[in-house]
DNA sequence: CCGTAAGCACACAGGACGGTGTACTTAGCA
DNA sequence: TGCTAAGTACACCGTCCTGTGTGCTTACGG
């Protein structure tokens, strides 16, 4: 009984009020931010008190933390796992994300709390990498020239897409869904027309 | 006499304590963060009481408003009114930042901000839009075959290295550059040489 | 040299914030 | 049914924040 009091069902032992919190963070950070929003506004939107609250994480840090490391199943897989597309269309399918989202939430995180050794800034890096790693993957297997150089680019792409929409207003990703389209044909070699194909190319 | 009092020299009328207030600002925002930094601490740092912060600005959001309204001329024309460059060098050394700067201030104020019709937000998405059209321009300039789609493109290309840099804290702008040369080459007919030659293009 | 406006020192209001202490109630399982 | 862990209600602390009120000093131009 060591530590899976938390299990997908999350029904064993109590009522499951970190869930909420964290349901709540979720909501809450996203729609005003981490800094303007106070604990005791967060408690009351997850409908638990606050001494639960602090028995369940040591500090706002620490929830802030854990509300990044949520968000990864989704995102994460849910783009690069789609056995359905050719790795070029899984690339492109990145840049396919839906208006609801108004600003990664890494990079707000790592923005607002202005804190490069904040642990939650630290996360945000690791995903940051981990999602220009999987590019490159796909970038290989789309049969790149140079899938590291592909993958980090297209990194970049999503993240000044993110950036701009949020700034901006106005949804910057069929821009940047334009250049990596540009960027990808240029770094796949012209003779393997893998467009539409959906075999595996040899690596 | 009636709005001249903030010359250049900014000698007349008292002893110049606005001025110090802005470059204190300048200062700690950059360092801090907007948020992190409070009232207190910038009137310390810029040697001015806080009564006389007051009544040179109504409160923090006029401060911080007008902070980014000061950083236009260094940026803007430091970088497009270089007569010694071809358009297209022009182009790429909107990529040539120096180590320096943390993190694009527009950016940190419109993330930090969190709210959209905060006039400083406002600002930032005035500027985007500007330094897009001056991209947009030079882009023109350049022979580009649909200069706004390349001046969009490369904007964003910087925000998102600007962005990258901060949250990764590593430079990103290297790999912006490559990308912006690919789309500016691909967006120049290829007849038309201006690569190196300093002759304006007719458009 | 003197008047006026700029600036100063400093205390303080009023609120939001993160976080805690204490005594109580409930849910779930054996 | 009764024990135990989870959750609750709520007052409270110290700190920081933006912003003000008041009375004083200084700089500078006429």
């Amino acid at each position: 009984m060591t530590e899976l009091e938390k299990g997908p069902k999350g029904r064993r032992r109590g009522r499951g009020a970190r869930e909420r919190i964290l349901g709540a963070s979720r909501q809450l950070f996203r729609e005003q931010g981490i800094n303007r929003t106070g604990m005791d506004q967060l408690c009351a939107a997850a409908q638990v008190s606050k001494r639960t609250a602090y028995q369940h994480f040591t500090g706002k840090d620490e929830l802030v933390t854990e509300y990044l490391r949520r968000f990864d199943p989704a995102v994460l897989s849910g783009v690069f796992d789609r056995t359905d597309l050719t790795p070029r269309e899984r690339l492109l399918a990145a840049f396919d994300i839906p208006p609801s989202t108004p600003l990664c939430p890494y990079i707000a995180a790592a923005v607002e709390l202005h804190d490069p050794q904040h642990p939650a800034s630290q996360y945000a890096r690791d995903y940051k990498k981990a999602v220009a790693a999987r590019l490159t993957d796909t970038a290989r297997e789309a049969g790149a020239a140079d899938p590291e150089q592909l993958g980090e680019q297209l990194a970049l792409l999503i993240d000044g897409a993110a950036t701009r929409t949020r700034v901006l207003d106005d949804d910057a990703f069929p821009t940047a869904a334009a250049i990596a389209a540009v960027l990808i044909d240029n770094a796949v070699p012209a003779t393997a027309g893998d467009d539409r194909r959906g075999e595996e190319v040899p690596r």
